[in-house]
DNA sequence: AGCTGTGACTGGTCCGACCAGTGGACTAGG
DNA sequence: CCTAGTCCACTGGTCGGACCAGTCACAGCT
């Protein structure tokens, strides 16, 4: 059998989706920014000699995919958004859905993440920069005589600072993603109002204990103190058969 | 000041949001599986009570995110698609393009994963397991061979693999993204055409020795080995002073 | 100058129409 | 009886026009 040139299949390409593209192309080339407007659905439908519908379609798919968005009334037309990860964030949730993951798996992810920021960030900081971690410490400590959501507030600050500190916004937005996707799952299971304080308190010795190794520059025991912490934290959560992969991470 | 009720701000909800979310919880709630059909356009204009219109925007959404598959001329109406990551690289992809993300940003995630990835493999592992992996060296030798495109398929089979005996698809979904969106960003810097056969049989080595760590049962050793084989095949991308975060991986 | 009412324009939705394409039913042939 | 070919009902893609409620800028009033 002759061995031809290696055909793909087709499908057509709809009059939407090369709207999609343009606009997707100026806006990585630069020509259009977040902030700007543009052109009213009017006057789309003049420039890409198409009908409003088409044009509607694909203001339709940008907004989703949180690129743009169209409020009615405004004369200004619609608005180029600044990056969210809420369009990520979306799709990890529906990984999540597919219940082909499992809070265990999330919770791995978590571990992982935020142990290898943690060993970066113990190599990478400055001494300001150890100097704002302790200051979230004192900001959780203060966080506690308010309430639960203000600590969790000033925990993930904690967390930001550590991967703004590692300069990774890849595993700033997924660690912040997937926190969400967890602190969901198990919203229905958690009862903090009885014992919250002491759950609080030992949360933030643990955080000062990884910041203690970080100041010694020790990364891989403050990633282990950290993996440690969140199998502690989270384990409970987890049924038994699935907890060998977390044991894995904290050897 | 009289301290009310917590008020939020409410942004009109349009009728083709309420027709997604319809179909998606139908599809959480399994009433809707891959591979069912939706009634027609019209057929849903008049189970929704709306315009075609809105019928076609609420699709277009759906078919953006990987939800559904719309084909002209198909009687049997737009096809539910099993879950593709396609949806979820094409945010990972969005999020480099904004340039807050770097090669070496993608990298170090890279290193992290797969790192982690191997290290509960090393302790998860069941002998027939161990087995498949030393398998797929075997297919790698015999790629190399053919031609680097093969070898390129059975290298990603290998990561397949352990993936899988690490019992993490959120990993695995996220190694194969990324994966594809590092091979984009260096694709036009690679030339491997001259000295391809010798890069590929290094590559091999380093695998075999993994697999020997892990057959060792010695996660932290072939954890290590994978980053530092994948640090030494990716770095000389990556500009020095933006190197420093992948060395703090390799310690 | 500050306020107010108005109006041009926006996006959201609806309707009806036409077209090219698909696939199943139906028919003619084996 | 089964196969191969034709045909047509129906599909999605696109178009154009229409109406409505909402927004904002501006002109005119106080």
């Amino acid at each position: 059998m002759a061995n031809g040139p290696q055909f793909q299949p087709v499908q057509p390409v709809r009059a939407y989706q090369r709207i999609v593209e343009q606009v997707e192309e100026a806006l990585v080339r630069g020509d259009l920014a977040p902030g700007q407007r543009l052109p009213s659905e009017r006057e789309l439908v003049t420039q890409f000699a198409v009908s409003r519908s088409t044009v509607r379609e694909a203001l339709r798919v940008l907004e989703s995919n949180g690129v743009v968005r169209s409020r009615p009334g405004d004369p200004n037309g619609p608005e180029i958004l600044p990056f969210s990860s809420t369009a990520l964030r979306k799709q990890i949730v529906r990984l999540a859905r597919v219940d082909e993951l499992t809070l265990a798996e999330l919770i791995a992810f978590r571990m992982i993440m935020d142990g290898a920021a943690i060993q970066v960030a113990s190599r990478l900081r400055t001494p300001e920069q150890l100097a704002e971690l302790e200051g979230t410490l004192v900001a959780m400590r203060a966080a506690i005589d308010v309430d639960f959501a203000a600590f969790s507030e000033a925990d993930l600050t904690f967390h930001d600072v550590i991967a703004r500190i590692a300069r990774n916004s890849l595993i700033e937005t997924c660690n912040e993603v997937v926190r969400g996707v967890v602190l969901t799952l198990i919203s229905d299971k958690i009862a903090h109002a009885s014992n919250s304080r002491a759950l609080m308190l030992e949360s933030l010795q643990h955080h000062a204990e990884v910041v203690d190794a970080i100041r010694s520059g020790d990364g891989h025991a403050a990633a282990r103190i950290a993996r440690q912490n969140m199998y502690d934290y989270y384990a409970g959560y987890v049924p038994e058969d699935e907890r060998g992969a977390l044991r894995a991470l904290t050897d």
